[in-house]
RNA sequence: GCGGAUGUGGCGUAAUUGGUAGCCGCGUUAGACUUAGGAUCUAAUUCCUCCCGGAGUGGGGGUUCGAGUCCCCCCAUCCGCACCA
């Protein structure tokens, strides 16, 4: 019997088991290290070979760590709320718990016969009562704190309060404090609260009968199935992350995180520097609100009634030709002239019925309509007109715009449209001005001189930008500012399968439900869909009212407004149970708080976080705002949760295909045969069914049915599927199922060759067809150890010098490589260990016994099962990672290439420790150096210890 | 449009970070042992070639004794954002 993995495999995994290997202890004298994996949504269709790269790479990793002395916290869980459950719940009636349960266990089948270092006893599921009793205490924390702009950080909303008590602060409505009846101070903190309540549009999908978050929609469609999705204004409960934004940008310097993913997060939460300007209105006093004349919520420091607007380009203040403001703009109605009313009217009627696919479809035209009104410049005293269009947002800045159709493209695109003026007020040389109505585009870039712009003609931009910034807060119009792209997260979900909210309703004024009382259980239904009323699913349950007095969950019908009210019928979104569940880990069963004080003050924050990108302007922006607030608050001990990140690449399918003549029928052409590839038809075959590109036509007969009785133009007696990279999936019948690559292969071979397939950042296509030469270094690996008879079979004869290099060799670049995470170069060292080991019929115990602790993370059931073979009865996990020696790497002399300007043309053997003078006597006494410099003395010769001789004659 | 990446044999990839391009594996070819082989072993495998050599890392230029690697300009593919003022 040769190496046989499927007796090995569940032998150890057992072993570990029961001895509890991968249990880890929150105090150890040693060093701590964090290894995390972005845990799954345990979906129905079970794990292909793309999921477990990342856990593999980081499994590697951990367990190397391990070697190297290091207490290693590797854990993993579920995130277990999701809509699939859900929808498949509206479908079937199944409670999503069952399922989610049921996709579980197969989950844990099969991680388990991958053979990962786990330690399970950690385990979290994101829907279990214990953990979001936390997700749910956090939220309460949100509630209760508000964002310190001056300290820069979360604090007590009690401390609020006090503020407004003493009349440090005011409202904005400017009524003192204590002339506020409840609700209005309730409304008051409600605009500071992190987690608040507020009517603010939002991505509403009626298929799902859900708000999505902006992440969840792409292209204006639901991520998850793909379903039309409208902006509708709904009282939403939101997390305040905008507070956070600053932060979150200067938080990504400390990370190491690639460059791509930090960018990808910059982008998103869009941080521009610029200037805000007030531009008065010149509009009959009579049409405005004249006592405070004021339109943005700002203290404007003019006279005259005004607006704001939000500018990245102050420099180019002197071309603004038009304003524009978005049709959700307060200011429309009263500025817009009676003659220009209907028409006004008709447009934003228009622009608010759009829906997002509408209006993301047909960014590229324009639309928009004049107002009648004009404002006044006020570096210029011009009078210029405002109009109302889409293409100005009401979600960024001020939902307002200085237009500079010379300087912008959209801007310019408008003012071509609508026939408006252009005025250039940059030019890319001081003295380059021409025509703008003979340009095909406007001048966008920041770059060049200011012309035509009062005192700041002649400058260049930038100082340009400073020096009207600087006008205008002299002026007292306007000041410097930042602006953010991003925006707070949405939060409720009208579904059922989420943490329910800690939140009840007294007099319309949303309270907490006290901490002590947490979880607040999600209550049993009968119906998953909305209620008839269009209530969340949670509307119909039963026993869903809060009882103030007995602080107890009791039946809708005891509301009496008094002591039992209703609680909030959404539920959180997913991100909410995982913006935590990494902190959770270091405690997970503690139930007197989210995680102990000890236990974070060991592990700190994650040291090495792997997983998909996509998650980049989801996930990863919730949990760093989420650990931030809990750093905020004491929680948590670092500012930044994940400090290095890795992304796995995605693994796309390779689907095969047959081909079928297109004047035949029943005949199959195999591919090299086809002579036109429109004679025929391509039809995706399954996989499993080919074995490298070979189609078994057995099989094939039997798969389908209307195949039975196919015939075959064969090439060499084989037939030859085609083959095309696509998305993994089931309808092309490309999904590879590691569950079937371990039963054929085993565990270490899957794992070793997913590592061997490139490297793990990259995206690549998952391809079997170079699993066997993985598979047979295994066989050759454990050949090493065995003898003809396969008894096992080692011997105590101390290496030679070449076996020791071997070693040391395998050593030094397995080491480096997995601290560079290039795992797939390691796997080919460990090739070219084990054929210089066999052809050298190595079967040393001082050479195998380390070698087997270097496989050991990528193959740790063949390296247990020798590990034990050689007689240790620990586990190879313990064992040590084995020391690199330099010494044995040095030789006594190097074969140096030497080269004539540039070119290679003969190999000369030097001491190893040769000096240049002694290199250079050397070479000038070879006689090949006379063919190459043609008898000449060399005009310089480079001499480069242990690289190269380069003479250049 | 903006931002980020990538481009090397038939295929997946590697290259001591500026020093003999193509390691390792797949596939292919030939051979050995075999009743047999989807087992094992050996050898060959970038391309052209008159077997002397020559060309070659998407294309073009540059720096250098020397460039896959550094700089500039194109081209192609992938990813992210996208009316963000």
């Amino acid at each position: 019997m040769d190496y046989n993995y499927s007796e090995i495999e569940p032998k150890w995994q057992q072993f570990w088991r029961d001895q509890k290997t991968y249990c880890v202890d929150n105090n150890s004298p040693k060093p701590h290290y964090y290894v995390l994996d972005m845990f799954p949504y345990p979906s129905g269709a079970g794990l292909h070979v793309g999921h477990p790269l990342g856990y593999i790479a980081s499994d590697i990793y951990a367990r190397y760590k391990r070697l190297r002395g290091f207490n290693v916290l590797h854990p993993m869980g579920y995130d277990a709320y999701g809509l699939p459950a859900e929808q498949y719940a509206i479908q079937t009636g199944q409670h999503p718990a069952v399922t989610t349960e049921e996709n579980i266990k197969r989950y844990r089948e099969q991680l388990d016969k991958i053979g990962f270092c786990f330690d399970w006893s950690r385990e979290v599921r994101t829907c279990d009562p214990k953990y979001y009793k936390w997700t749910q205490w956090t939220f309460l924390q949100l509630f209760n704190h508000y964002y310190d702009e001056q300290q820069q950080k979360a604090l007590p909303i009690e401390q609020l309060v006090k503020q407004f008590e003493s009349g440090e602060r005011i409202a904005e409505n400017g009524k003192p404090w204590n002339e506020l009846t409840e609700k209005e101070r309730a409304e008051v903190l409600m605009g500071y609260r992190l987690a608040y309540l507020a009517d603010i549009p939002v991505n509403w999908c009626a298929e799902l009968g859900t708000v999505l978050a902006n992440d969840e929609v792409v292209n204006g469609l639901s991520v998850r199935g793909g379903y039309p999705v409208e902006r509708k204004l709904m009282r939403q409960w939101s997390l305040r992350i905008t507070a956070y934004a600053q932060r979150l940008v200067d938080g990504l310097d400390k990370v190491e995180w690639t460059d791509s993913l930090k960018e990808i997060q910059r982008n998103w939460i869009g941080r521009s520097e610029g200037a805000a300007v007030w531009f008065p209105l010149d509009v009959p006093t009579t049409t405005v609100d004249a006592p405070t004349g004021l339109f943005m919520g700002q203290v404007s420091p003019t006279p005259t009634p005004s607006f704001e607007i939000f500018t990245t380009r102050p420099d180019t203040i002197f071309g603004v030709t038009f304003m524009v403001l978005c049709p959700e703009h307060e200011l429309i109605g009263q500025i817009t002239t009676p003659e220009q009313k209907a028409e006004v009217e008709a447009y934003v009627t228009w622009a608010k019925n759009r829906s997002e696919r509408e209006r993301q479809a047909e960014v590229k035209k324009v639309s928009g309509v004049f107002t009648g009104a004009f404002a006044i410049n006020p570096l210029t005293e011009e009078r210029i007109p405002i109009w109302v269009s889409d293409y100005v947002l009401a979600g960024y800045g001020t939902g307002a715009i200085m237009a500079v159709p010379a300087h912008d493209s959209r801007d310019f695109a408008f003012a071509r449209h609508f026939n408006l003026p252009i005025r250039q007020v940059v030019a890319p040389e001081k003295d380059a001005v021409s025509d703008p109505s003979t340009w095909s585009e406007s001048i966008d870039a920041k770059t060049g001189y200011s012309v035509n712009s009062g005192f700041v003609t002649g400058m260049k931009v930038k100082d340009a930008m400073k020096a009207v910034i600087d006008k205008i807060e002299e002026m007292g119009i306007g000041h410097r500012t930042v602006n953010y792209r991003l925006r707070d997260a949405i939060f409720s979900r009208q579904r059922y399968w989420g943490e329910p909210f800690p939140i009840y309703y007294k007099d319309g004024i949303p309270c907490p439900i006290p901490e002590e009382c947490l979880p607040l259980l999600l209550p049993e239904i009968k119906e998953y869909k909305p209620t008839a009323t269009g209530e969340p699913p949670l509307g119909h349950a039963e026993i869903w009212a809060w009882n103030e007095n007995n602080r107890k969950v009791v039946s809708k019908s005891l509301i009496d407004n008094k002591t039992v009210f209703p609680l909030e019928l959404s539920t959180m979104p997913g991100f909410a149970g995982s913006s935590g569940y990494y902190l959770r880990y270091m405690d997970p069963h503690n139930d007197e708080a989210y995680f102990s004080k000890e236990a974070v003050g060991y592990w700190q924050n994650v040291d090495l976080y792997v997983g998909g990108a996509e998650h980049g302007t989801g996930h990863l922006i919730y949990a760093r705002f989420w650990n931030k607030f809990l750093y905020d608050i004491g929680m948590s001990v670092k500012d930044e949760p994940f400090q290095k990140l890795v992304n796995q690449g995605m693994i796309q399918g390779r689907s095969n295909f047959v081909y079928r003549s297109k004047a035949d029928n029943k005949l199959f052409i195999s591919k090299n045969l086809i002579k036109n590839m429109d004679d025929v038809t391509p039809i995706h075959v399954d996989i499993n069914i080919v074995d490298n590109d070979i189609l078994d036509i057995e099989r094939f007969r039997q798969w389908r049915p209307e195949f039975a009785d196919a015939s075959f133009q064969l090439e060499e007696g084989k037939y030859v599927c085609g083959w095309e990279i696509e998305k993994m999936s089931k309808s092309m019948y490309n999904v590879q199922n590691p569950d079937d690559l371990v039963a054929r292969y085993g565990a270490d071979t899957l794992r070793m060759y997913e590592m061997f397939l490139g490297p793990v950042e990259q995206a690549k296509p998952w391809d079997t067809n170079g699993i066997e030469g993985v598979f047979r270094f295994f066989k050759k690996f454990w050949r090493l150890f065995h003898d003809a008879n396969n008894t096992f079979c080692i011997s105590d004869e101390q290496p030679t010098k070449a076996e020791l290099k071997t070693l040391h060799q395998t050593i030094k670049k397995v080491t480096d490589d997995i601290e560079r995470f290039s795992f797939n170069t390691s796997v080919s060292t460990f090739m070219i260990c084990a054929n210089e080991l066999a052809s050298a019929k190595c079967n040393k115990r001082a050479v195998l016994e380390p070698l087997t602790v270097l496989v050991a993370p990528f193959a740790p059931h063949i390296a247990e099962e020798l590990w034990h073979l050689m007689g240790h009865n620990t586990s190879v996990c313990d064992a040590e990672w084995p020391a690199f020696d330099e010494k044995h790497l040095v030789e006594d002399s190097f074969t140096y290439p030497v080269s004539f300007n540039g070119k290679m043309r003969f190999t000369v053997d030097l001491p190893a420790n040769c000096t240049q003078d002694e290199a250079i006597a050397a070479i000038k006494a070879m006689p090949e150096t006379d063919k190459w410099t043609g008898g000449k003395e060399p005009k310089k010769i480079i001499f480069v210890p242990k690289r190269i001789i380069n003479i250049v004659c």
